[in-house]
DNA sequence: TCGCTATATCGTTATTTTACGATAAAACGC
DNA sequence: GCGTTTTATCGTAAAATAACGATATAGCGA
């Protein structure tokens, strides 16, 4: 007999996800500010973000932490403070996948 | 004297705003496979999401109109049921958006 | 008209997210 | 070592989201 659960198997795959949790990230105001404020102004420190944001600082660093779990920003640890950037081989690989995702779509 | 309040403007303008709606409402694995499923069955009806989704009718009806709400998807009234497919111009923008946003960026 | 089908919306609960102040941790100058 | 600076993490309260069953709406056929 079949002893295999009849489970529903229309799933995500792993980059489906990997893409599902970088638009999820970016789909708050403050990260997406975050992130264009890193595009635009590369290597710059948690304390300018939060000069910037009109956020508490704890706030600021939980922000960050959600664009780092999602792999598209990195910190350097840059004496006291932490350097970010944006992750220059992630963004490209969500700016492609959206491209294939979406482009040929409509 | 300066009566304008001393607002931080470090603000998303109309179209990050409709780019971040965009990717909150795909940031949502449910959501996603929605999307997924009527870009390659186009012209099906709730039900046909109903069946593959492991969700109640409700909240299947729910996510469409996330979707709905941030323009990535429309509904026409079919008979007793309602057609859903992508909104081929919002969706091309979309792609078109991430692009010009993020391609050049890393 | 009377069901029958398909779907949207309502009302509610459980979970997750967001935001903050307070507290740790780590690097540097003195 | 001792403050100072900078940032991350902890603990918690408020708000938003997700999920469901029940109910309303609307079209179609008998």
């Amino acid at each position: 007999m079949d002893t295999t659960p009849d489970l529903k198997t229309y799933d995500l795959d792993a980059d489906e996800l990997r893409l599902m949790q970088m638009m999820k990230a970016l789909g708050h105001p403050a990260r997406l500010q975050i992130f264009r404020y890193l595009r635009d102004n590369p290597q710059c420190i948690t304390g300018d973000l939060v000069e910037v944001l009109p956020l508490a600082q704890a706030t600021v660093s939980q922000h960050l932490k959600v664009l780092r779990d999602a792999g598209l920003v990195c910190g350097t640890i840059e004496g006291p403070a932490t350097c970010y950037c944006l992750s220059a081989d992630n963004v490209a690989w969500f700016a492609a996948r959206v491209g294939d995702w979406f482009r040929h779509a409509g």
